[in-house]
RNA sequence: GGAAGGAUCGCAUAGUGGUCGAGUGCGCUCGCUUGGAAAGCGAGUAGGCUGUCACAGGCCUCCGGGGUUCGAAUCCCCGUCCUUCCGCCA
């Protein structure tokens, strides 16, 4: 979440910031709110001054209405001021982060300028299959049992392509270790008020979260939400920052509202593996974090020998915590594009700067030993999701005959013999 | 799932109705001391909100919420988490 006393300070800014991010959020009626809040708890404070200066000793008989008549105002205070903030606080839940300077401002979310492209797409001598006929011609996926077990969007895999996610995911793991990172694994729900603090909406008709009935857990939609509350309301040690960590989870996601033609298939899917970086480092160093995140990913998927190019959210499509936003899009041969023809770029991962968003929201703070202290600031990347890493392989990397060419790299991470699915 | 005990200022602890926003030890910071250090001595050492040009001041927080009381770290109720024992189990 943003600082009240900021968003008083800087109105005009944080209107502008949540009209190009297209967030709909009445920030007259916030401060307007504000000012009630301190408004009233001055009021207040000056009741309970009065109460506290009476309790210092045992008060005479006719003291004692006095006091009584104060303490149920006192009471009514404390009503009044706990529904305004419950209205404040919401309403400032709903304001996104103030956006990096360099972003693209745009209403318009398909304005995401294209930094660079790595690769070439390559050049096939037949016409290329999607991920959808090669899982068929190999058994690969099977969604019409997952619909009996699970519903539609579920999916159960076999197969070589289970040999192919395991490979991928230590594969992934390893090269993020090499940069010093803690992998770890996380539980797969969280609080839901975790989440909400992590500047995600939890709840209501578009909520991509699925919710625990009778319970106040989610299942998580990604583990930056399980990385970022681990070291929620702790003071960090300046000297061990940056803390970089990366997890397995799995992530579920009730895809609301989401259609497309690119539906079928596992490219958008209500549970799906993901190997997820996440960073709490000094503000003054989050800038160089981001893009050691971004090296990271094009380093993976150059590894995977796929083409892929980066885009640069603009303001129209970045999340509500994001300050700025990277993503990886690597080129899909099986994928119609807009003209219907095949081949076309998939959004593959995405590496946010949230600034101190995520941290106030979670209290979290570094303390330095030359004395500087305030809130980190966090990051978050992904290292793969391994649903729409195995397309951009198997549709890459296919040959006439329908097998796959495996990348040189992951060969040391498969531990069986293949079948002819694959060829190395 | 059942039973018992616990949660206090970075850490460890003291504290059963007003003298407690809170003592002590450790740690940390600054100063004295020293050739330098250790030891010793002295001082300081939570966060949030509000307020002020800046001070000052006020309010809140002893796990969270509610209650009793003129007054709650302390008494009562509910919840969360931790520990131990029993049961169950991959």
């Amino acid at each position: 979440m943003l600082d009240l006393k900021y968003i008083r300070e800087n109105i005009d800014e944080v209107k502008e910031n949540c009209h190009y991010r297209l967030a709909d959020v009445d920030i007259d009626r916030l401060v307007s709110l504000d000012e009630q809040r301190r408004n009233l708890q001055q009021e207040l404070d000056a009741q309970r001054s009065q109460r506290n200066a009476w309790s210092k000793q045992k008060p005479t008989p006719e003291q004692v209405a006095d006091i009584k008549a104060n303490n149920e105002a006192i009471k009514q205070g404390e009503d009044n001021l706990a529904k305004i903030i419950e209205q404040l606080d919401s309403l400032l839940l709903a304001v996104p982060n103030q956006t990096d300077a360099a972003v693209i401002r745009s209403l318009n979310e398909e304005d995401n300028p294209v930094l660079e492209e790595h690769g070439q797409p390559v050049e096939l001598a037949f016409t290329p299959k999607d991920h959808l006929a090669l899982a068929e011609q190999w058994q690969w996926l099977d969604f019409e049992r997952a619909a009996k077990v699970t519903g539609s969007k579920f999916y159960y895999t076999s197969n070589d392509l289970v040999w192919l996610e395991l490979a991928l995911i230590q594969y992934t793991l390893s090269v993020i270790a090499k940069h010093g990172f803690q992998v770890m694994t996380t539980p797969d729900l969280a609080k839901t008020s975790i989440i909400e603090r992590l500047g995600y909406n939890p709840r209501g008709e578009s909520t991509q979260i699925y919710n625990i009935a009778n319970n106040d857990l989610s299942l998580i939609g990604t583990a930056e939400i399980t990385l970022g509350g681990y070291h929620q309301g702790e003071i960090l040690k300046g000297e061990q920052l940056p803390l970089r960590y990366a997890a397995l989870s799995q992530c579920f996601r009730t895809e609301a509202g989401s259609y497309s033609k690119f539906a079928k298939g596992i490219f958008r899917v209500h549970q799906f593996n993901k190997v997820e970086m996440f960073v709490y480092c000094r503000p003054e160093d989050s800038a160089q974090e981001h893009q050691l995140l971004l090296a990271i990913e094009k380093e993976i998927f150059s590894g995977l020998e796929i083409p892929f190019r980066v885009i640069d959210h603009c303001t129209a499509d970045l999340g509500a915590p994001a300050a700025r936003t990277f993503d990886l899009e690597a080129w899909l041969p099986g994928k119609p594009n807009q003209d219907g023809q095949a081949g076309d770029w998939a959004e593959m991962t995405s590496v946010s700067n949230c600034t101190d968003y995520q941290a106030r929201g979670l209290d979290i703070k570094y303390q330095a030993a030359d004395g500087q202290k305030g809130l980190v600031h966090t990051l978050n990347g992904t290292g793969l999701a391994l649903t729409r890493a195995m397309i951009a392989i198997v549709e890459n990397h296919q040959q006439a005959d329908g097998r796959i060419k495996l990348p040189a790299i992951l060969k040391s991470f498969i531990p069986v013999d293949l079948s002819s699915m694959f060829f190395a």
